[in-house]
DNA sequence: CAGTGGTCTAGACCACACT
DNA sequence: GTGTGGTCTAGACCACTGC
C-alpha cells in the first residue's frame, strides 16, 4: 500500500533502482521522497497557485506513511516558499498574488518612509516584442542563440519619480499570447499574471548588481544625467526544478532608495 | 525536576507570569523556550564558538523535556546558523572563524571564475582610532552621541587591485583593547577577531546598497576616477537579542566583481 | 462541533564518527 | 562498540478556523 519503496527507512529513490552502478548510494529520506512527490504534483497543476492541497492526514494515508514523515516533507516546502501554512484552515499553495507577499523579489525600499515598498508605483511598459534570442539571454535561459523569446522594456515610478528601467526577456513557448495590453492592463506584480495567465510560479531568483552608469536610453527613462550612478540588477528567476525562465535586467535610480539585504 | 513551567504543553513563558494585563496571553510552545534558554548560554559564554555543545539527551534531561522537543530547538538554530550539527559528533557552536563560512556575509563575488570570493585578498588597514560618536553612528549602535566608539578605515584588495575602501565603528566598551597592530596581524575575517578576542559573536546584518560616486578619499584608496560609479553598502551587524554592534560603511569597485544575491 | 495544523512524547532503528 | 545526530512511527493533546 506505500507508494515510496520501504525496505528499511533509508532506501532508495522512489522505485527500485535499476542502475548496477553502485559507488554513490543515492539513498534519500522517506520524507525527501515525499517532498519530490509533492513538488511533481505542485509542478503538474494537480494543486494551482492559492489553493488548498490535502490535509496531512490524508496525504499520509495517500503516500504510505506517517503524518510526521508528511510534516517534515511540507516543512521544507514552506520554508522554500511553496507551500504555505495555515492552522487551522489548511496548507496552501504559495503564490505570488497574495497581498502579504507582493513583490516579494523586489528588494527596492524608499529611505525615510517606514512603508513597505512605498506602494506599488505606477508602471509604465515601454514595448513587449517577440526577437531571436542573442548569446547571453539563451545561455542563462537553457535555450539555443536564436530562439524566439520576448522582450519587455518598462519603467516603474514611484511617487511621480522614474526609477526602474528595466529590460526582460522570456522563452516564447511556455508565455504563448503574451501581449503589450496584457502587461498594461493587469493588476499586482508580473509573477501573479505568469501565474495566472501562463501557469509559470517563479521560485527563487539570482541577481548580481553592480553600480554603473546609465546608458543612453536609461538617461532617457529615468530622467537622469549621463553622469548619475546607478544600481544595476541582473535577476535570473527560475521556477520549479531550476529551470531558468527570465532574465531580468534592471537600472535603479538610489537617491531615494536602497536595496535592502539582510545577512545571516 | 522540569525547568521550563510544564502545566500543559503551552505554558506561559519560563517562570510566573507576574503581569495581571491579559490580552495578550503570550504563550509560547515549549521548544520555543528550550531555543531561549540555549540562546541565554550561548549569549553568556557557557559555550563559546567552535565547541561542542552538550548532547541532545543531555540537554532533554537537563531541561526536563522529551529529545524531540530539544531537537526542534536545535533545529532552529541551526537554520539561524548559530549552530551547526555534525551527524556522529554532536552539535557545535557556530563560529566566522571556520574555513566553510569565512567571509559568511560578505557578498562580493569576482565576475569570471568559479572562485567563491577569489581568495581572502589583501588587507590593509588605514587607520584605528577611538573617537567620539557622531549622532548617526550612535543612534544605529544603539548609543548616545558623543560616547565612545571605535573607528576603522581600512582598503581590500583582489589579485592586487584595490576593490573595497570601508569605514566600521564598534563601540569602545566590549572592545577594550582593539589596536592597529592586532587587525593587521589577524588573519581571517574580521568577525572571527571579535569572537576569540572580545567574545563578540556576529549572527545577523542588514545592508543598504546604492550606487554612488567616490568621494576623494574613496577615490584615492580605490585608484578610481572622481566620475566611477561604486558600490555603497552600509552594514548593521548584531549579536545576539538583535543588538547592534557594528556599523560599516563600504564602497565597492564592481568593473570586475559583482554583489551577488539570492532570493527565495 | 469537526477538521486542520501545531506541539509533545516515547521508543525504535539507521547513519556516521571516533576509539 | 559506543555515542552522536537523523529518521520514522504512533498516539495524545492543544490551538485555531469555520460550520
Amino acid at each position: 500500500m506505500r507508494a515510496p519503496s520501504q525496505a528499511s527507512y533509508a532506501q532508495g529513490a522512489v522505485g527500485p533502482l535499476a542502475n548496477a552502478d553502485v559507488g554513490t548510494p543515492a539513498f534519500s529520506p522517506l520524507y525527501q521522497q515525499i517532498k519530490q512527490l509533492i513538488l511533481q504534483s505542485l509542478q503538474g497543476g494537480e494543486w494551482r497557485p492559492g489553493e488548498l492541497i490535502p490535509s496531512e492526514i490524508d496525504l499520509a494515508t495517500r503516500y504510505g506513511v506517517s503524518q510526521g514523515t508528511v510534516r517534515k516533507a511540507i516543512d521544507e516546502l514552506a520554508t522554500d516558499n511553496l507551500l504555505v501554512r495555515r492552522q487551522g484552515r489548511g496548507t496552501y499553495v504559495a503564490t505570488h498574488a497574495q497581498r502579504q507577499v507582493q513583490h516579494r523579489f523586489l528588494r527596492l525600499h524608499a529611505d525615510a518612509a517606514a512603508s513597505g515598498v512605498s506602494s506599488p508605483g505606477q508602471r509604465h511598459v515601454i514595448e513587449c516584442k517577440k526577437m531571436r534570442a542573442s548569446a547571453d539571454v539563451a545561455r542563462t535561459l537553457g535555450m539555443r542563440s536564436g530562439d524566439a523569446v520576448w522582450q519587455v522594456q518598462r519603467v516603474l515610478s514611484f511617487e511621480q519619480i522614474p526609477t526602474i528601467y528595466e529590460a526582460l526577456w522570456l522563452p516564447a513557448a511556455p508565455f504563448k499570447g503574451l501581449t503589450q495590453e496584457r502587461l498594461t492592463s493587469h493588476q499586482g506584480p508580473l509573477y501573479g499574471l505568469f501565474e495566472s495567465a501562463f501557469g509559470v510560479r517563479m521560485v527563487r531568483a539570482e541577481e548580481k548588481i553592480r553600480a554603473v552608469l546609465p546608458t543612453p536610453e536609461a538617461a532617457h527613462w529615468l530622467h537622469v544625467t549621463p553622469a548619475t550612478p546607478l544600481l544595476s540588477v541582473e535577476r535570473v528567476a527560475y521556477t520549479y526544478s531550476d529551470q531558468a525562465m527570465e532574465l531580468r535586467r534592471g537600472l535603479y535610480r538610489t537617491e531615494h532608495h536602497h536595496y535592502r539585504n539582510e545577512l545571516q
